[in-house]
DNA sequence: TCTATACTGTGAAATAATTCACTTAAAAAC
DNA sequence: GTTTTTAAGTGAATTATTTCACAGTATAGA
């Protein structure tokens, strides 16, 4: 089951989001159509994609929600809760700390780390942060997986580089360069600009 | 020219930005290879991509960074500035507030907004900040074209919904609801948890 | 219980995107 | 000046994705 397009994969996520909203409202039952229209996608992808991932619907009512997030949470290991770390503590780096939607969805933030005592000593927050010298340590000790990047971007590869040797699987980064990974650690941009440079290409 | 996918674009978009770095590095020329192994992607691609585009490269040499910039910024219309708007000045929005590289890459941060009168009050910052209640009339006023959403969920649709009536054209969503808009705006969606289920999932 | 309905699930068709293979051309080397 | 090399540009082939069409079916209503 490890063959799923990253558009699958995407939509997929998206859908797993919508379905929060849909059980605060408490809505029990949703239609492909109904969930294409609330992720501006059709019905027929909606089908395929989760038909292509074995979860199944019910004649003339749609899919359960309640089981349609369980079992997305399953076949995505979006069940387990995931560990991660902040790297770079400045105005996004804090802000993305207290963040309070990732534990909602399981992702918990159990470290930040900063090159800078200052700001180390400065910082207003629950979670621990740490000096990045001693990033590979917790990192192993508490067990992160995901490595949040939030550096200027001329720390970005560097940074990028300690996270992989100390042991993460995956990295999310927000700094506005790509860095460079070693095969067969998910890497994923975050890039503010760049959205904005789409949107103006597409105005 | 209009006709260019969304992938085609997105792509662009990246190499737009990738040839900063170049240009830093003062890297004068750069072959589809480099250029796709930079970004992620394949030769192929890449001059396909730059080739739907309509500009040119110089053979054994490959293209020239200077000229490609300006080129792939007038396909895109990403030369002429483009003003945005902040609504909501919580952590995250006080963040992109004063977030260096968009000034950088042409897009200027006129105006930030929230309802709280107190926050209002609090926030340091270069940037003129009003209340929500004053949206419509600085929208006009500054010409504002992009509005940049950072409200918690339950806000998102209603800011949404302000924003268009104000005539943005553009909508960058930071809150982790999806927000619908009407036909003709352009919207894309920055969900962190989003990301980050995207990594867990491939994980 | 029966019937009409409104859904899903999916193979097939259509469309889109990527990759390949090859032509062409400029630069570098000799 | 000639040859070799390297890289762009592009139509064709391949592969992937999306859409369609419709059979099958559980539900709601009577």
């Amino acid at each position: 089951m490890k063959d799923l397009s990253n558009n699958t994969i995407e939509r997929i996520c998206k859908i797993f989001g919508y379905l929060d909203a849909l059980q605060k409202k408490e809505i029990g039952f949703i239609s492909s159509r109904e969930l294409a229209q609330g992720l501006g996608t059709t019905e027929y992808t909606v089908r395929k994609d989760l038909s292509t991932l074995g979860v199944t619907g019910h004649t003339r009512r749609g899919y359960d929600v309640k089981l349609l997030k369980t079992q997305l949470g399953e076949k995505l290991h979006l069940t387990q809760k995931r560990k991660a770390g902040i790297v770079g503590l400045g105005r996004l780096g804090t802000a993305l700390l207290d963040y309070e939607k990732f534990k909602v969805d399981g992702f918990e933030i159990v470290a930040g780390f900063d090159c800078s005592i200052n700001k180390l000593e400065r910082i207003r927050t629950q979670i621990d942060v740490f000096s990045v010298n001693d990033l590979k340590r917790v990192v192993a000790e508490r067990h992160i997986e995901l490595g949040i990047i939030a550096v200027p971007e001329a720390a970005a590869q560097n940074v990028a580089d300690t996270l992989c040797a100390a042991g993460v699987k995956g990295i999310l980064n927000f700094s506005p360069v790509k860095v460079t990974v070693p095969e067969g650690i998910v890497y994923l941009d975050m890039d503010f600009t760049n959205a904005l440079r789409f949107i103006a290409a597409r105005l």
